[in-house]
DNA sequence: ATATAATATCGTAAAATTACGATAAAGGTA
DNA sequence: TACCTTTATCGTAATTTTACGATATTATAT
């Protein structure tokens, strides 16, 4: 019996990695608090409308979701303080669309380091 | 005076789209799951972390980190829960390692809807 | 000036997240 | 068996997020 000792630490092949994460500082912190953005189910479809809909007004969006003016508000500055959407006053009302430079931005990083 | 009417909305020339967002169902819902994941600063560094120490073992992760070990444990369920880790039992300790195909899919989700 | 319309902000309640110490579970060792 | 190691889970406190109604703000229309 025993033809080989028991190695005890083979189980790991180390596998070439499938992405690099190369990013650190401000950017690590700015691509982060987008993902922390996108990671919400109405905030990730307020996106989606504004695809559809660019430069709608936030009543468009607050028609569209089943939920309080108020609350529509409040994601929305979370998605502006990403970067993600822009807000351009018009009137009494904002138009809202995607902020096209920062998502290039994004879309980037996460080909980047993925 | 009053050489033209006053128009009242030429203001948007409609961008082109600078993503699609094609997706929904319960992809949508896996990657929002994963964005919320990324979302979160000491999650990101694990993530980091794991790219340059695939195998690791929870003690090194804690070892890394200003936090108990309760807590990094809990990050690591919600990473593995998000699809973007794997561990995989070892005696006593548990490797960790960044979930290779899962994370090919993230990368080329995103790909296509950004 | 007053009224209307659209939206942001305030105050607050409920729910979820984050963090910790303590404990349990599971595997290896003496 | 008893002990040690490692990690997950439990219970809980503090913070943050999410949601709402009410109010303030800003611009337009009368």
């Amino acid at each position: 019996m025993a033809i080989a000792t028991k190695e005890h630490k083979p189980k790991f092949i180390t596998p070439e990695p499938c992405c690099n994460l190369e990013i650190d500082g401000l950017e690590q912190e700015r691509l982060v608090t987008m993902f922390k953005a996108l990671g919400n189910p109405t905030r990730f479809e307020i996106m989606k409308y504004l695809v559809t809909h660019p430069g709608c007004i936030t009543g468009d969006i607050v028609e569209y979701l089943p939920i309080a003016q108020a609350t529509v508000s409040q994601h929305l500055k979370v998605l502006r303080d990403a970067g993600l959407i822009e807000g351009i006053i018009d009137g009494p009302a904002t138009n809202y669309c995607l902020h096209n430079e920062n998502i290039t931005w994004f879309r980037k990083k996460v080909g980047h380091i993925f």
